[in-house]
DNA sequence: CTGAAAGCGCTTACAG
DNA sequence: CTGAAAGCGCTTACAG
């Protein structure tokens, strides 16, 4: 027969090594499924683990592993040109890093040029060296997503993707929102705004055709058609893509599409490029155009607020950033299970919920 | 001069002894305030701190302390009469247990009758005799609910009021709605729907006249009516209040007052009682009356689906509950600031979005 | 009023 | 392959 086992019941890792009659290093080796165990030994230990339904003291094991966690977010520049939208989510990332700091979680967010796929290979580099933990990224350009998000997995790094999802991945969960169906909830909108004989608008403003950015524009376009389809809305939809995003541009080609189309009621703009389109209308005087876009940045409050634009349709970016690293944070530090896909709401902004939009 | 600083450089607590030169008990005794240091030795070590700008490891913290922390949560019984609204709140409240069950957190759910005050004072009671550290309670009884927070004031116990607010009092926060504006925005959603001559029919359905849950439907029309007036709509308002919460009593007013009225065009229920107005409508075939109301119940997604009713004003009541348990553990565990005050975004749910709207 | 020591539940060298 | 011991940063009796 084995050695007794020694002295009274314990908690935790004691109890196991305890009953196992172990030394704690062994049991710890088993927990972390590192070698240098008998087969006997871990069967035996694992055996244990099980019948006493073993849950680790998170805090325990945090306090003595000096291991820090560093997460990375890879997400595009703030800037002029996108309106700031990706401030929203850095914010959301960064309250997120506050309230997990002091479980010895850093946060470091590189960024790149929207329009430039080289400087995010370049970050998604800089990331790979760095030895992080985690990783939280907007996957803007599909092939350099796939390679980092391959070299991810190779380095066995769970990442998260935020804004836009790349299906069939092995991303520990998708944040963001349900483009196609934000735009079927526009094509509601859009009814409750036009008059029987007008005609629908649906602008696309964005630097590159063909681009996933691009193709994002075009879920949404998708689903505003098919919101009238289904719905046998019979208003006919006009629709025009500019590339060229200067404001200058962009007002001549509405006031062009307007003098040609006059019966124009609404016009849907799918991002948030809408605050051109607004501003447009609003110098020239033109109101009985009704419009609608999306995202709420700090310039398309404005126009909620004159009633140039009626409704902006929003998801929560700020959220974003947050509930990504809270991801990272609940399956790597917490041990909690992670939903793999969660859709935002798709909220609908006027101008008297602006003021209690949280982003 | 006093014994020289021995050993070597240190981190935290140790470190904050070396340089005063006193023990640890006696600066985790200033730490915490507790008595027992003389005021010389007082100040010596809180100069200490103050140089080191100490931040005390919450990790290491928790796992010293034995000390549990268990948080009280006194909402209404979710119940069919409700329309199990408070279900919602319960499961956020859930969920923000779960992910700080970890760090030594647990919550204790109380329920009361909301047609009892005295049940509300009971379980008031017994939460007060529980020995909890923190409390989230939805102060639905003016005067029990003074009563019970001034009790906890005395036994320094932080509470957080959700779902309606009590002004003026020394809550750690309030979470909810602002109900006079969702009211307003409840105007500007009227206005998309109706027609010209039409005139809207304001609908409070409540038992209890006069109590708080009554108010927090007045504010609400109140919200409305201003919108009316601040934008110079014409359309008349009618109102009814119907006390007999019976659906057979609520459909025999509803047909009245349509008969009565027979240009009522839209129909603003101030809360998820709307319900009941929707089923009168689809039951007697009145569909060019449209409706808006309040919070998205599985029975009201049904009319959404429908298209009874177009609208319905929610406010994240789920995140509510998530939020004030939150709210707590930042206060009480990770020393975060809380902000005295979080007005939940006022969501707009439609047929097209419901299925994204996670309460 | 003050301090030395033990311990919270785990991990981490290090020795064998 | 296995184990004894030290230590993470703090708190808590307990002794003086």
């Amino acid at each position: 027969m084995a050695k007794a086992k020694s002295t009274k019941p314990q908690k935790g890792v004691k109890e196991i090594a305890r009953r196992a009659n172990v030394a704690l290093a062994t049991v710890d080796r088993v927990i972390h499924g590192r070698p240098g165990v008998s087969q006997k030994t871990l069967e035996k230990v694992k055996k244990v683990i099980e019948e006493m339904n073993y849950q680790p003291n998170i805090i325990g094991r945090r306090l003595a592993s000096m291991k820090e966690y560093h997460f990375a977010v890879l997400i595009p520049e703030i800037t002029e040109e996108s309106g700031f939208f990706w401030q929203a989510p850095a914010d959301g990332v960064q309250q997120a890093a506050e309230e997990i700091r002091s479980m010895g979680v850093s946060v470091t967010t590189f960024f790149f040029d929207q329009n430039d796929k080289r400087s995010f290979a370049g970050s998604a580099r800089r990331i790979l060296r760095g030895g992080f933990d985690g990783i939280l990224l907007a996957p803007f350009f599909m092939e350099e997503s796939l390679a980092f998000t391959k070299a991810c997995e190779t380095k066995n790094i769970p990442y998260v993707f935020i804004n836009s999802d790349i299906p069939d991945q092995k991303s520990l969960t998708y944040i963001g929102p349900d483009l196609y169906a934000s735009g079927y909830l526009g094509g509601q909108l859009i009814s409750y705004l036009i008059k029987p004989k007008d005609q629908v608008l649906i602008v696309n403003i964005s630097r590159e055709i063909k681009n996933v950015k691009q193709n994002r524009l075009l879920r949404k376009e998708e689903g505003v058609r098919s919101y009238f389809t289904g719905n046998k809305i019979k208003n006919e939809i006009l629709k025009i893509d500019i590339t060229n995003v200067d404001e200058k541009a962009v007002e001549k080609k509405i006031l062009e599409m307007l003098a040609q189309y006059p019966r124009t009621g609404v016009i849907f703009v799918t991002n948030s490029r809408v605050v051109s389109v607004a501003k447009c209308l609003k110098k020239h005087f033109i109101d009985h155009v009704r419009v609608i876009g999306y995202d709420l940045l700090e310039s398309g409050m404005e126009y909620l607020k004159n009633g140039v634009i009626d409704f902006l349709i929003c998801q929560k970016p700020q959220e974003q950033g947050y509930r990504g690293i809270m991801a990272l944070y609940h399956h790597l530090i917490l041990n909690l299970k992670v939903a793999d896909r969660y859709y935002m709401p798709i909220d609908i902004v006027t101008r008297e919920n602006c003021a209690y939009y949280k982003n």
